[in-house]
RNA sequence: GGUCUGUUGGUGAAGUGGCUUAACACACCACCCUCUCAAGGUGGCAUUCACGGGUUCGAACCCCGUACAGACUACCA
């Protein structure tokens, strides 16, 4: 086809584009930034809610843009309507909020690269269209469904590559007359690029993270515009990533394989190629194997998981950077003061192949967490998430602030505070003898040691020895001498050498105690959790004890 | 079937030709500390980097082949 009949060609398909290309290269001038500042998005489609790996990917985007000085955006990508759920957006921008990942520019804060939404930019897309057609990179094509599909058939048949390409291509050289033809007879189209790639050809792409590769040029007539006029991602991406001025595409590698085609889009449209950086998915093990981690099939690929069962966002947010840069944990470990964003990350340390989710490694992070927070953070910090899922549980610590907030921060000023909560859900569980009304409630059902003990003795030991003044060593001290006076050994060494002389040693008079006062034969510090609980309370706890195993 | 990318312990990984008798962290086990637990301390946990061949004085690191795994192969992103 001649440029004249090109021209009418564009003109019949796209009577209402108005504007050229300039137009809006003009509208969207160069970014005004410092060398070396990085231009990043997240491109989520709104589907649903956030999934792991998503969350992994604005993150990354994220804390790039923020470490250059740059700026990180977020592009809705809904260009496939049926695949649009309502509230999605909204979901989107929840989900991050969580997470304290803040977009610069969005659809919500605006900007001046936008609209931020795929769909409110369709005309964008076909002015870069029609003018590819005038150009002759790209053309209407009528295949039907069914044709692509027996093409298809034969291709697998053959054993040869699937697609529409070569001689497939059957609608890359129609001449006007017969489009005009068909246009009129209301025959629906898409517009297909007409590539112009030879895949003897090899070409090198150089990827952030992954590094040298090589592919045969791209030669396949891809759909750029489907029978809607909506554009395909692969046209959408290079049209936004290059007038929002895009330096670094950070996605999936589920996107390398289409990599030749996107340099190629860029090269036909004159664009300048960003630089990409492919990330690894996150993966899971099952029976089946290792696999994506799946929105449908694992909870904990969900955003919103996480809340719900309690893991705090600071500790998510840590394991996210932990498998996102491999030299980032032993930096914390040593930086333990300093917050993720003084870390510089970089995309060498990234990893190449898929991490496997490790929940065990989160839980650990977690309680690291949790054990540099003073009680009184965890405190306020277990309130908030009571409130959203355990109203009763959030009742009774309202009642119990003080006593909570004391029970919280036993052993918090030893340089080695306790690592025994990784959620706040854990809290409810781990003192469950700090609130009346639930220890009276569990009726000691948490101790199942087998073990029945007498409470004469540690009535005994209450009434006349305990001293809430004391300090620690003289609590010990004290409990060690009544144990002797008692004819128990003061020390379980002793009484592992010459058990037949002592009934038993100080460790069982504690253990006894412990598990009248807090129905479990484990706890922080006991001390500190009589002194809590004060006298009277510690009494009538070893007279129910007294009463139910009566 | 085709294209691309991987493969270091139970897990995440460091490692880019000699400093590796393979770091570090999680998990696990043992011992120590100790009134219990948690924490902490010490030690154990890959004689070897999927397998086979090659290059080299020398290879986990470079090359070739095989096996296995993953991604893509849509008018989905």
């Amino acid at each position: 086809m001649e440029l004249n009949e090109r021209k009418e060609l564009a003109e019949l398909l796209f009577p209402n584009i108005k504007h050229d290309r300039d137009y809006y290269e003009k509208m969207y001038p160069d970014r005004n930034l410092k060398e070396g500042a990085m231009v990043t998005r997240f491109g989520p489609s709104p589907t649903g809610f956030v999934h792991m790996g998503s969350l992994f990917g604005s993150f990354c985007d994220a804390v790039f843009a923020k470490q250059t000085d740059g700026v990180f955006y977020l592009r809705i990508e809904d260009t496939d309507q049926k695949r649009s759920v309502e509230n999605g957006i909204e979901g989107i921008f929840n989900d991050l909020e969580a997470f304290n990942i803040v977009p610069d520019e969005s659809s919500v804060v605006g900007g001046d690269y936008g609209p931020y939404i795929q769909s409110e930019r369709t005309e964008i897309y076909q002015t870069y269209v029609k003018d590819l057609i005038e150009e002759g990179y790209a053309y209407p094509c009528f295949m039907s469904e069914e044709e692509i599909a027996q093409i298809r058939e034969e291709q697998e048949l053959s054993k040869i590559k699937i697609g529409i390409y070569g001689h497939y291509a059957v609608d890359r050289d129609l001449s006007l007359e017969e489009i005009k033809e068909k246009l009129c007879n209301k025959e629906e189209y898409v517009i297909r690029l007409k590539s112009p790639g030879n895949a003897e050809n090899e070409i090198e792409v150089v990827d952030c993270i992954k590094g040298r590769m090589k592919f045969p040029e791209h030669d396949m007539d891809t759909v750029l515009l489907k029978k809607d006029g909506t554009p395909t991602y692969h046209l959408a991406h290079v049209i936004d990533d290059h007038l929002m001025h895009t330096t670094h595409v950070i996605r999936g590698d589920e996107w390398v394989a289409s990599l030749p085609l996107h340099i190629q889009l860029f090269k036909i449209l004159g664009f300048k190629i960003p630089k990409y950086a492919h990330t690894a998915p996150i993966t899971k093990k099952d029976e089946g194997g290792i696999r994506k981690l799946s929105k449908r099939k694992d909870a904990e690929a969900k955003v919103s998981y996480y809340e719900e069962v309690g893991i705090p966002i600071e500790a998510v947010k840590l394991y996210l950077a932990t498998i996102l840069n491999s030299n980032f944990e032993e930096w914390y470990l040593n930086n333990s003061d300093k917050s993720i964003e003084e870390f510089t990350f970089t995309f060498d340390k990234m990893a190449i192949g898929g991490t496997l989710f490790d929940l065990d490694k989160l839980n650990n992070i977690s309680k690291t967490y949790f054990s540099r927070k003073s009680g009184e953070e965890v405190y306020n910090e277990t309130l908030e998430y009571a409130k959203k899922f355990d109203k009763d549980y959030a009742l009774l610590l309202e009642k119990y602030e003080d006593d909570m907030i004391k029970f919280l921060s036993i052993e918090k000023d030893s340089d080695r505070p306790r690592k025994d909560i990784s959620k706040y859900s854990d809290v409810k569980e781990e003192f469950s003898y700090a609130i009346d009304e639930l220890f009276y409630k569990e009726n000691y059902a948490k101790y199942d040691g087998g073990k029945q003990f007498s409470t004469s003795l540690i009535k005994k030991y209450v009434e006349d020895v305990l001293n809430l003044e004391a300090t620690n060593e003289e609590w010990f001290n004290d409990i060690k001498e009544f144990a002797v006076e008692n004819g128990y050994a003061a020390s379980p060494k002793e009484y592992k050498k010459n058990p037949e002389n002592y009934i038993g040693h100080v460790g069982d008079i504690c253990e006894a105690l412990r598990v009248m006062i807090t129905g479990r034969d484990k706890s922080p510090d006991l001390f500190s959790i009589v002194k809590i609980l004060g006298k009277s309370r510690v009494l009538e706890r070893i007279n129910r004890y007294e009463n139910l195993t009566r």
